[in-house]
DNA sequence: TCGTCATTCAACCTTTTGGTTAAATATTAA
DNA sequence: TTAATATTTAACCAAAAGGTTGAATGACGA
């Protein structure tokens, strides 16, 4: 599956989408509990879900009235790949940086 | 220097500006060179230099007639090393990978 | 000095974004 | 069945984004 770099560069643009996405990496979370430290309407957050849900930075799942909210890693690999196809891995042995990564089984070899 | 990831990702978000970013990878260029390429027009090609300026992705130097733009490879750093925070290198050793981008001059040690 | 080249500015337009409130929908608990 | 809980939808709003065209600015070359 390949992740839209717009979608997902441009979920990551809100610091209030970046927030919620650092509270997942905690644990699951309910709507409900997502929105609980902003000052902001439950349904700003949800519009805010569904962003992060459209560019796959999150997956929601209905079980009964509660709808968790699971963070999804994985999908910033493409926007983070593309990164460090830049800056400070520009400088540096990408095939170093390849053959690291594959030590750390991250891409597949 | 700290780097706003607002800015930075939402700069990031936009597939025109990404295009611009590569080519700059390449060489500096002027801005009439960097709109050659695309079906828009200058006044809006000059919009989203700015906006990549504003970001720190790139800079922008006068020289004459000509505004030469420059990649900023660095300013991606911020950006870079949040996402690492999550995603396939969340899973990793993280320790190694810092060695690993010390061993390759990226980050002081 | 005059025309040309490189770039930006200004005014404008449409669409998107990020927020609001109030009503609607589903599910659960009493 | 009824009330409460969890979440989304709808209608709305102001501001920002991304584009246009045409005029303005500034530096260069003849």
């Amino acid at each position: 599956m390949a992740y839209d770099l717009d979608n997902i560069f441009a979920a990551l643009g809100d610091s209030t989408r970046r927030e919620i996405l650092i509270m997942l990496l905690e644990d699951d979370m309910a709507v409900t509990d997502v929105a609980e430290p902003f000052d902001m309407s439950l349904a700003a957050i949800s519009k805010h879900l569904r962003i992060l849900s459209k560019s796959g930075l999150i997956v929601q799942e209905k079980r009964g009235r509660v709808k968790w909210c699971k963070l999804q890693v994985h999908a910033m690999r493409d926007a983070s790949l593309w990164m460090e196809s830049f800056g400070q891995i520009e400088q540096m042995n990408l095939e170093a940086f390849e053959k690291f990564l594959q030590s750390e089984e991250i891409l597949e070899k």
